[in-house]
DNA sequence: GCAAGGTC
């Protein structure tokens, strides 16, 4: 028999290939040039015997459209809520397409391979209509769906033993994704690109488009200048005091400070009656800074973007770059926990021969310096954490600038996951005066353990406490009544933009690079470097659209995060069963119908918003 | 000239 095996990409059909092929793989070429074909023999327990092309796909195999009649000024954008959707392949598509067309047409079997993830699904429905047109025989029910999280050896053996079938659910979830964004992001932008016409003939804006994620992330760009622009410093009072004893030690307020001042002040006079105060608690405990769990795509892009300055698209880039060199893990994953099966140590082993961490990797394996990784709590099934899969010396001219530091980077998380928490031991000592409470702590460092390799993170001792004893009456050294003024909160970072839409389920580790690069690329949100520290601000029209879309004060802002969150929810129902593909599509499109149609008939508050700034332009920092 | 999701 004759089996066709379909993967998601051809490094995963290439591993495969190599497990169920046992070494006896004869490779050719497919009409898209990174996409291979394998043929070997494997043994399938249901099958027998069988002559195995394995190929892939190199992600989605088509995309959706409108038909011409829809197209771009042919209709008006609103129609595009109930325009038909056409199925569209590019020309690398149809060559992809093409290969496992022929495939299929000497196939008996088709099993599919693809991530075990929700597009997965639907991307192996979209090769199994494409099989199904080499041969009418393939149907859904006799396709075999092989279940798989990682390349390991007997993982991939009991995936080819035991498939499944594909999941409806799924690729009908992943159809209606596909349907929603389409609709609302093409008849939003032609719109938004109509209402500011005016301003396209100056060269003031391009095209201004709505993506159900590209309006939440400049929403969060907004949101938190809106905070600073906003922000009324406000005065407030403290106790600072000391106590003497050997040495000078500051006790803290347990009040921390007061907004009334001359609250503040009756206390201060109050306690000043008291030469002494008392201590009232003495607590000496251990104290952990934690190692970090192993390393997900996101983490990797606040990393690279906090350390390095690099954005999140260059990071994830230069990942791929080693990965496809073969010394980095798959660099999108959500997984922060590693598998079982994964062999630490092995991979510890190929860092020995480096001459900068090579000794701290030689004392993990060598010495009692191991511990085993914490476990996060989150597994997309289909990756590992990123980590190095094989030494590269960069220290050698050889890899780029940001290769050395990503690579690096890599390495030395890995490492510190591998490695023990670092340890210390605090102090807390409690103190009254006269009727007030105030604390002061101290940190002694006494292993650096995971800290020794990860250089980006630090802890310190901090001054060590007198021998205070419980109830020892203390000389009160100095006291004054300060004061001081709140500040507003810092621009917002790149960084921290990448964990608010990480958090808030705006786009997926592979796209949230993506999307903070279209709306800078749409100038809603502007880069900017103050200080030797970048941040993100938005622009003019950043700005105005956020404003503009609040004040439509529509039943579902499109400038928060909800309604995307609202609609992940949506289609985890129709993946667990729970509602119907066609009732959640009739749903959403008539919630957007109906925000489309208020921000139609109220368009001049979006345009008002945006003259209104245009006229405050000069004072602002904002372009 | 439109989306977001895969991947090279």
């Amino acid at each position: 028999m004759k089996v066709l095996c379909v993967a998601e990409k051809n490094s995963i059909a290439k591993e495969v290939a190599k497990i169920l092929g046992g070494g006896r793989i004869q490779i050719s070429n497919s009409p898209y040039k990174y996409v291979k074909n394998y043929q070997f023999t494997f043994n399938f327990p249901q099958l027998g015997n069988c002559d195995v092309t394995m190929t892939s796909v190199a992600g989605h195999l088509s995309g959706m459209d409108f038909p011409d009649a829809y197209k771009w000024g042919r209709c008006s954008p609103g129609k595009l809520f109930e325009a038909p959707i056409v199925i569209t392949m590019s020309d690398d598509q149809k060559k992809i397409a093409q290969n496992i067309e022929r495939l299929g047409r000497t196939a008996q079997k088709l099993m599919i391979w693809t991530d075990c993830d929700r597009e997965g699904e639907y991307i192996g429905k979209e090769i199994l209509d494409v099989a199904r047109k080499g041969n009418p025989n393939i149907t859904i029910d006799n396709t075999l769906r092989a279940q798989f999280s990682h390349l390991e050896r007997s993982h991939v053996l009991k995936a080819a033993r035991e498939p499944i079938k594909l999941d409806q659910n799924a690729i009908n979830a992943v159809e209606t994704r596909m349907e929603l964004d389409l609709r609302t992001g093409a008849s939003f932008t032609r719109f938004l690109c109509d209402v500011f016409q005016k301003y396209k003939n100056a060269n003031l804006v391009d095209v201004v488009s709505y993506g159900s994620c590209q309006f939440p992330t400049v929403g969060f760009v907004v949101d938190r200048f809106k905070r600073i622009k906003n922000f009324v410093p406000e005065e407030f009072w403290y106790l600072d005091i000391s106590v003497r004893k050997g040495k000078i030690t500051r006790f803290t307020w347990k009040k921390n400070r007061l907004f009334d001042r001359l609250a503040a002040v009756v206390l201060y006079q109050k306690c000043m009656e008291n030469e002494k105060g008392t201590i009232t608690n003495i607590k000496s405990s251990p104290s952990t800074k934690w190692k970090p769990l192993p390393l997900t795509t996101v983490e990797l892009q606040k990393g690279c973007s906090m350390y390095f300055k690099m954005s999140a698209k260059e990071s994830l880039e230069v990942a791929e770059k080693l990965y496809q060199k073969g010394f980095l893990s798959y660099p999108r994953t959500e997984t922060n926990v590693y598998p079982k099966t994964m062999d630490l140590k092995a991979l510890i082993d190929k860092q020995r021969p480096d001459q900068v961490w090579g000794e701290y990797a030689t004392g993990l394996l060598d010495g009692d310096l191991f511990d085993t990784p914490r476990q996060g709590k989150k597994n997309d099934e289909a990756h590992p954490p990123i980590h190095p899969v094989n030494y590269l010396n960069i220290h050698s001219p050889d890899a780029t600038a940001t290769e050395k530091k990503v690579y690096e980077f890599v390495v030395r998380h890995f490492l510190a996951t591998c490695s023990k928490n670092a340890k210390g031991a605090s102090t807390n000592v409690d103190l009254t005066w006269g009727t007030e409470k105030f604390s002061a702590s101290g940190l002694q460092v006494l292993e650096l353990n995971y800290l020794d390799i990860y250089k980006y993170q630090s802890w310190k001792s901090s001054a060590e406490l007198p021998e205070f004893t419980m109830n020892e009456q203390v000389k009160i050294n100095s006291a004054e009544l300060k004061s001081g003024k709140t500040s507003p909160p810092q621009h917002i970072t790149e960084t921290e933009l990448i964990a608010l839409m990480d958090a808030n389920g705006i786009g997926t580790d592979a796209t949230i690079a993506d999307h903070i690069e279209k709306v800078c690329n749409r100038q809603y949100i502007i880069k900017k470097t103050e200080r030797q520290k970048k941040f993100l601000v938005p622009s003019t029209l950043g700005m105005a659209l956020v404003d503009g879309f609040e004040e439509l004060n529509l039943r579902n802002s499109l400038t928060k995060p909800f309604l995307r969150k609202n609609m992940e929810e949506e289609l985890k129902a129709i993946c667990d069963g729970v509602k119907r593909k066609n009732d959640v599509s009739h749903e959403m499109v008539e919630l957007y119908r109906e925000s489309f149609a208020l921000s139609v008939q109220h368009q001049n508050v979006i345009l008002n918003a945006y003259q209104r700034y245009r006229r405050a332009l000069g004072e602002q920092i904002i372009a």
